[in-house]
Formats: C-alpha cells, structure tokens, sequence
DNA sequence: TCCACTAACACCTTTGAACCGA
DNA sequence: ATCGGTTCAAAGGTGTTAGTGG
C-alpha cells in the first residue's frame, strides 16, 4: 500500500499528564493501515473514480475502510480523515475522459472527519475494520453539518491520520500518522460524468439496487411513464456501448457476470482485467506528467502488505502549504521518494494544535455530559461525532494546527486560499473553551476548523 | 447553446421500535 | 422480568430525470 508517514511529534512543550504518546510512542512506527476492498476501489480507480457531492452531504461509494494493525493494544487512539486535492486544477468532461478546465477554486473550508469512536483503544481498532461509512461530501461552502466541503470538478484523495491520544486535548502532544491509498483518489462531480462509473456504483451500491439492469427499473419506469420504455434502453445502449468499446471483455464480464454471482460482492476478476491502466484516466494523466507511480500497476497489489517503514524524523522536510498554489499539484511537493508502490509524503505534518488545559479535569472518555459549566465541551470537531451520541467524547475543541514554529495558543491565520476564518478563532479563545466553558449555539461550526489543514500547512 | 447544478422522484437498504414467545 | 428473534414502518441512501441559471 502507499503509505503517507508523517511523524512529527510536537515539541512545543512537556507533555501534559494525559499525553498518551507516552515512552511506548515509538513503537508506532509498527501501525500499520490496509485499505479494505482494495480491488473495488481500484476498479473505480481504473476508470476513474467519481463521487456525488450534494448540499445536504453525500455518503462516499465505495466508502472508506481501513484495517489497522501494530497499534498498542491499550493505548487509546483517534482516527481521522480529510480530503486533499490532487492537484491545482479544476476540471470538466470532454469526449469521454478529463481535461483540466482551469486552475482550482479557492480551497473550501478545510474539514476532519473524526471517527465516532474516537478515542479508543488500539485493541477496538485492530479487532475489526474502522469504516467511515458515514462520513459525507457536500459542496455547501455553509455546511452546517460537519460534513466534508469539496469543489465539484476538483480532484481529491482521503487521507487517513491516526493519533495516539487519550482524547483531543492530547492530539497535540501526540505522532501523526498519516495514510493515502492512491486508489482512492477521485474526482468530486454533482452529477456522474462518466457513465462506466455510475454502472459500476449501480452494480456494487446496495442502495442503488433498483437501478440495476434485473432489478425492477424497468417496470418502475414503465408504469411510471410510457415514453421511459424508449428511454431506458437508451440508457443502457450508452452503458452498454461504452463497456463495449472501451472496456476489455472480461472487465465487462467481471462487473457484470460476478456480481450476479454473489450479489453484492466484488467480483474475483482477473488481474488483467483491473491492471490495464488504458481505462483509467488518471493513470494515464500520470504518466504524461511523468510521475512514476501506477496505482493500477501489478505493484499496487503488494502496497496492502507490504510492510510500512516509518521515515526517520530527519526526511522530513519543512513544507508550507501556502506554496501549494505557487504549485500546479501539491503532489509535486510531496516528497522525492516516489515509488511505484510507495509514496512518502515528506512534508511537515503539524499535529493538531489544541489548546492547553488542565490536566487536572478529567479525560475526555472518563467524562460523561460534564455536569459542571467549565468543562462544557460544547465544541465538536465534526457533527458526525454528535450524532454518535458519545457526548464524552464530542466536548473537544480541535483547532487549526498550523505552524508548529507557532507559539503554544497562537492560532495562524487561514491561507489567503482559505475562506475567512470564524471570528472568535483567537489566541484568548484558548482559554475560554477550556476554563470558561465557552459555549456555541451551533456544534456544527467548529467543524470550520481543520484540524489539519492542508491549505495552512 | 452549453454545462454545472438542483430538486423531486421512485426504489432500495438500513435502522430501531414494537411485539411475541421462550 | 429478561432475552432473543421477528415484523414493520420510518428514515435515509441511491441514481435518474427534468428543469434552472449562469
């Protein structure tokens, strides 16, 4: 698998007693992530993976899925995801594949989606896969939601962080660790552009099962409207004639005949099949931009077991994001070791910077709906915590991390790329969170707050 | 005219409460 | 009273389609 390695404990100060990244953190250089369903994400990624993106939020398909393994088994973690754009372009589609349209829009709102069940131990991680199932795309740049804001148009990857912490306060005394899968890069649209993509959705999307081919669709469509018996098999005439022409007969066959098989499940296809990098647009982009990695290559197999190694702090190299639209991809200032199946991130990866507090208050997992103002932790990194019902849990501020030269409570200023930050994101505020039980009518609103954000790195 | 976007729609799965029997 | 299984309705996730607006 690639795997982003980004270690960077904050140094800013002692630990505070509730700092989990205790004398066993370096053993996490052992963590290891694999990403589940790696052969249906990389079909879509042959093709060219897009996801829906809509006001009210979008759930991912396939969604995110990790597995996790080299954690301490009773030390507790926080899983985290934001979203990275590919690069500095927008794009649009033409004659069946993408073309660069013109340079990005200005980033949105940088969003982390929190695990629900963050914090918990690296055992609860490791006993199963971590799904982000519910995490949900919008292009509402007033999402109030906690959902994840993206461009349409715009390319982006997941990016996975684990942390050792007991809870968000910790994150900032904590090692990032910092996973991409390229196969799970996609192009964020409101409506399905290519139409390869919304077949392969319709085939392995349960939710999407009356739209397919067996399904009742028809008959729907029939007693709904006469004229849609015309339509229909013109929808599946372009289904059709795209596989036909442009995909390989057994590619055709495995998306069809093998989920007919076992409904629901991802056909076993043949490496062949899924390897040919012919269909899938960004391999090809890739490669004229002379980039040597080939996520759809025999190599990307190896990347989900090949063993992880974590870069030596000294490869790290100081990376400023507010250079990123100096650059026509980020990826371009991602660092040099740049494998087929391996790609490290060499940037700086500033953990969350959080504001300092008392030691003394309980933690974050020992402390119900905190019966006493002060510790009123109304503020929640991501609304899909709230929903999660673990009102322990959803009381933390995570802020903007920034710049770890940055003094302990400072708060950098958003990137001028960035939308302009919320006006009570200051220094005092700090304080007022922690010891002043700061209150916020919306939880919502402090998901405005990456906590990484890429756009400020 | 083109294209990105939105809202309404029907179909489907998921979820959770209600119910029942052991 | 408790537990486990079943049923059912509501909620929510899908892609499609027609329409809108820049």
């Amino acid at each position: 698998m690639q795997s982003l390695r980004d270690l960077k404990p904050n140094f800013n100060g002692p630990p505070p007693p509730s700092m989990a990244a205790g004398p066993d953190a370096y053993l996490q250089g052992n963590i290891r992530m694999t990403l589940e369903d790696p052969e249906l994400w990389k079909s879509f990624h042959d093709i060219g993976t897009e996801m829906i993106i809509t006001k009210p939020g979008r759930r991912m398909f396939p969604h995110c899925k990790v597995n996790l393994s080299g954690l301490i088994p009773c030390a507790k973690y926080i899983l985290l995801v934001d979203m990275v754009p590919e690069d500095g372009f927008r794009y649009k589609w033409n004659k069946e594949k993408w073309e660069v349209a013109g340079k990005a829009e200005p980033q949105p709102p940088c969003r982390t989606y929190l695990h629900p069940d963050s914090p918990a131990l690296g055992s609860h991680w490791m006993k199963q896969s971590v799904s982000f199932l519910k995490l949900k795309l919008t292009n509402n740049t007033l999402d109030q939601h906690g959902h994840i804001i993206l461009h349409s148009m715009h390319r982006y990857h997941p990016r996975f962080h684990i942390v050792q912490a007991d809870d968000l306060f910790s994150v900032r005394w904590s090692v990032f660790q910092t996973f991409t899968f390229p196969e799970t890069s996609f192009t964020a649209v409101t409506a399905y552009q290519n139409t390869k993509i919304t077949k392969l959705k319709i085939d392995h999307n349960p939710f999407a099962k009356g739209f397919r081919e067996e399904g009742t669709c028809k008959k729907r469509r029939a007693n709904k409207n006469p004229a849609c018996l015309e339509k229909q098999p013109k929808r599946s005439d372009i289904v059709n004639r795209d596989l036909e022409e442009d995909i390989p007969q057994d590619f055709c066959q495995s998306s069809y005949e093998g989920y007919d098989a076992e409904e629901g499940e991802l056909p076993k296809r043949k490496e062949a099949a899924i390897k040919d990098e012919r269909y899938s647009p960004w391999a090809a982009e890739r490669d004229q931009r002379g980039r040597t990695e080939s996520p759809a290559g025999a190599d990307a197999r190896d990347m989900y077991n090949a063993e992880q190694l974590v870069p030596a702090p000294a490869s790290y190299q100081p990376y400023r994001f507010h250079e990123y639209g100096k650059s026509p991809s980020p990826s371009s200032s991602i660092g040099s070791s740049h494998s087929s199946s391996e790609r490290f991130e060499s940037r700086v990866s500033d953990v969350a910077t959080v504001p300092d507090h008392d030691s003394s208050k309980p933690r974050t997992h020992e402390i119900g709906p905190s019966p006493c103002g002060p510790q009123d932790y109304t503020g929640v990194l991501n609304m899909t915590m709230a929903q999660a019902g673990k009102p322990g849990v959803i009381g933390h501020h995570i802020y903007s991390p920034y710049s770890a030269e940055q003094p302990l409570g400072q708060w950098s200023g958003p990137c001028p790329t960035q939308y302009p930050p919320p006006h009570h994101l200051t220094a005092d505020y700090t304080t007022q969170a922690v010891h002043h039980g700061y209150h916020h009518g919306n939880v919502a609103e402090w998901s405005q707050y990456p906590l990484f954000s890429y756009s400020c790195w």
